[in-house]
Parts: C-alpha cells; sequence; structure tokens
DNA sequence: GCGACAG
DNA sequence: ATCTTGTCGC
C-alpha cells in the first residue's frame, strides 16, 4: 500500500493548523464515571482496517459496552501519519457506543509527537471528547529512565518543552509514553492511566480495546459486555 | 547524507 | 501493526 505523492506533506499542513485548536487543560469532573478506549487492527494482510471502541466504568473497570467497525485500509503506516490511517475506522467503532464517555484513552501519542497532534490530539480535536495518549514506545523527545517502582515518572522532553510523561505502571516492565490529548491536564492523564492499570503494564480499557481489534469475526466467550 | 521512526 | 515457537522467569 502506497500514499499517493504530495500527500504526506497535505497531512503535515493539515496538522500544524489543527494542533492550535489542542486543550491542555481538564474539561471533565474527576472522578470520570465512564472512561472508553480505542484502538486499530489490520487484518487480511492489512487490506481491512479494523477500529475497536470500549466503554468501561470507573474505578470499577467494568466493560459497559464495546464496538466495532470496518473500513478498506486507505493509506500506509507513515511515522506522524498515524491518526490519518488508523481514525476513520475508529471513530466509526465510536458512534456505535451506545452511550459517551467522559474520557477517551488512545493507544498511542498525543502531543509527545514532531508538530505536537499525536492520534490522541486528532480524535479528541475532530470529536471534543477529551482524550489521553498513551504510547507502548516513544516517538520523540528524551528521557531518563524512571525509578523501577510502579508508579515512578519521568518526563519527557523535546526542544527543551514538556511533552508528557514516562510511567512505569507495573514493577520491572516497559514504561508507557503518556501525553495530552485534547481537554485533559498531564496530571491527569497521568494519574488516569495508573489508576486504570491496577494489574497489567496496559489500561484495562486499552488492553481490552487490543484485544477486541485484533480478533477474527468469529464469536468470543468469556466475561461478555452488556450487549 | 545519516539516523530515528506511535501503530 | 503483522508474521511466528519455543523458552526464560516468577
Amino acid at each position: 500500500m502506497k500514499a499517493p505523492a504530495g500527500l504526506a506533506s497535505e497531512l503535515i499542513a493539515r496538522q500544524r493548523e489543527l494542533a492550535a485548536h489542542v486543550d491542555h487543560d481538564d474539561h471533565f469532573a474527576w472522578p470520570p464515571a465512564r472512561v472508553a478506549a480505542v484502538d486499530a487492527a489490520f487484518p487480511g494482510n492489512g487490506k481491512i482496517t479494523r477500529g475497536a471502541a470500549v466503554l468501561f466504568s470507573f474505578p470499577e473497570l467494568e466493560c459497559l459496552d464495546r464496538a466495532v467497525s470496518e473500513l478498506p485500509t486507505a493509506l500506509p503506516y507513515i511515522p506522524g501519519l498515524l491518526s490519518f490511517r488508523e481514525l476513520p475506522a475508529i471513530r466509526s467503532a465510536l458512534e456505535q457506543l451506545r452511550e459517551t464517555p467522559d474520557v477517551i484513552l488512545c493507544d498511542g501519542q498525543g502531543i509527545a509527537h514532531p508538530r505536537r497532534f499525536g492520534i490522541a490530539c486528532h480524535l479528541g480535536v475532530d470529536t471534543g471528547f477529551p482524550t489521553a495518549g498513551v504510547g507502548k514506545s516513544r516517538l520523540c523527545g528524551q528521557f531518563s529512565e524512571p525509578g523501577k517502582e510502579k508508579g515512578s515518572t519521568s518526563i519527557l522532553l523535546d526542544r527543551a518543552e514538556e511533552i508528557g510523561t514516562v510511567v512505569r505502571t507495573r514493577t520491572g516492565v516497559k514504561p508507557l509514553f503518556v501525553s495530552v490529548g485534547h481537554r485533559i491536564s498531564l496530571a491527569t492523564a497521568v494519574r488516569l492511566t495508573l489508576e486504570c492499570a491496577p494489574r497489567y503494564r496496559l489500561p484495562e480499557p486499552i488492553r481490552s480495546a487490543d484485544r477486541l481489534a485484533g480478533m477474527t469475526g468469529g464469536v468470543q466467550l468469556s466475561a461478555r459486555c452488556s450487549r
């Protein structure tokens, strides 16, 4: 899968414009009652983009609803332009949830991005929902390794700017890269991430969205959600 | 030109 | 992301 000539520069220009709309302040009451998470998978040799969205109660972290949506893949993976590839299917899945979330966790970066407009920012600015970016690895920025203990953090810096927090959600495991998506502060994004991850490295909602996106159309057993 | 590079 | 088996560690 290839990207049309010249498209990349257009998308980069669009990111620069939209980045001006990102809001770094909290716009929802703590604690949130419902937390959603989204993710995408690429079955069929990458020909299909499957977006997944899950809705969890907070702080109980019980699954309330989930939805998936498939669309033909339109773009290849290009570092820095991930949101244009995954968001169409993700937004579609999100619209199928029967209740709206107070905040959404995204698998990927928020402002911890070259142009400060990662997928979490893009989804937030597009929908108006508060969003937080939770990446499993670094896209840009420098950081020192946080302490080995669960809850340890360090600052993610880029061009002398604090763009995120490196968070150890489990003792001894690789840390997560948390950043502001939209309508949320970095401190709240970090707190939400840690409180959603009482047992595993990844926050429960994201683990759930990951599994949902990764499974084929077959029937799924185990703990069903309400539907 | 060289190195880096979310998912 | 996706392709893939066994294997190390608690």
